[in-house]
DNA sequence: GAGTATCTTGAACGAACATTCAAAAAGGAA
DNA sequence: TTCCTTTTTGAATGTTCGTTCAAGATACTC
């Protein structure tokens, strides 16, 4: 017997990061060796072929997310003021031109979708889950009675979620801060409301 | 002499189809052939490279764009109406399934960001020039007293688009059309209030 | 320490890619 | 009609792509 020698979790980020960087079909496998230090062959044998690279970097991606979300959302008691910490977290992200900029799920989404319905099912599936997460915050602050009990968690999520979406997108062509800082502001204000 | 056959806008609006349909990169030659009945010798002889088709299509697009955008504000006497009509049908757009749901510019700087500077810019002066417009129609609708006097045309038109961005996204996991018009209604509330 | 099962390596593969080009076709001018 | 110029055609080009594979390396088992 013999075991693996890399660090499965390190080389899904890198590969994650070259796919954010150049984009899925223009990420070649000499990029992706570059990136992950791992030969053409050792990454057919781990994951079968490139989409398959795509696919557990997916996965890797969303328990990333995950435990970045339950990070801001135990950070303090009030919910909505990890609400307000989350959203300046991804503005922050945006400034910062690192390629973390941009949402692997939403670069996915947008590059592949009609082509692979597979892959668009999980990218819908992970997206669907973290606005569910999202709804379950939103009633958890109705509860603190940081927003009033007549709203809709579900539709204050999607809302939530689609700010963020567009946040990103307008970043990537203006990304001043303190013009992403007012349009995150009012996006949170128009939630709380 | 000899003038060439086809007709240039019919070519360029295949090959946007066709670029949306599958992404740039994703989008081949022979896809292209099949897409604007040009031979590979014909498309380059008229627009040097594939990339030359690309920018030459997204010419085309902003120029169907902004008369699309003209059409509809010149469609009633009330600004704010037009805005409501232009919102409505890009949730329009979105729920029918056809390939024009995607915006050409966001999905081409998302695949081509950090890669093609030149794109890049092009893309981000269009979007500019669209948000621009959006402006002058929000200050228009400020004259016509159905805008408080004290907003900023300007962030308005900066949340109306990002609001827009971020309807295209998350319609391409959840198209439910009530869900969209939903959303679509809220983002009108809050750029009015 | 020998045997063996597994991983690593990187050269090699066919396919598909963007691009080129020379020959054929066709419009315009005479 | 004839000639010239430009376009159209589609096969050919070299390159790069994702993928395979056989040989070498390595760690675990007994």
């Amino acid at each position: 017997m013999r075991n693996a020698e890399f660090d499965k979790e390190k080389v899904l980020r890198s590969a994650m990061n070259a796919f954010m960087n150049k984009g899925y079909a223009n990420t070649s496998m000499q990029d992706l060796k570059k990136a992950t230090g791992l030969h053409p062959g050792s990454i057919y044998c781990a994951f079968e072929n490139k989409r398959g690279l795509l696919l557990e970097a997916l996965e890797q991606y969303r328990l990333d997310r995950k435990a970045e979300f339950d990070k801001f959302f135990s950070a303090t008691e009030r919910t909505i003021d990890n609400l307000k910490s989350y959203l300046d977290n991804v503005v922050n992200e945006c400034v910062s031109c690192d390629n973390t900029q941009a949402c692997l799920l939403t670069k996915a989404l947008n590059e592949t979708a009609e082509q692979d319905v597979e892959i668009q099912q999980i990218i819908s599936n992970n997206l669907s889950m973290l606005q569910q997460a999202f709804a379950d915050k939103f009633e958890q602050a109705k509860n603190e009675k940081d927003i009033s009990a007549d709203k809709d968690s579900e539709h204050l999520a999607r809302y939530f979620l689609m700010g963020i979406y567009g946040l990103r997108t307008f970043a990537q062509t203006h990304p001043k801060p303190e013009v992403l800082t007012q349009l995150a502001e009012q996006l949170y204000q128009d939630v709380l409301r």
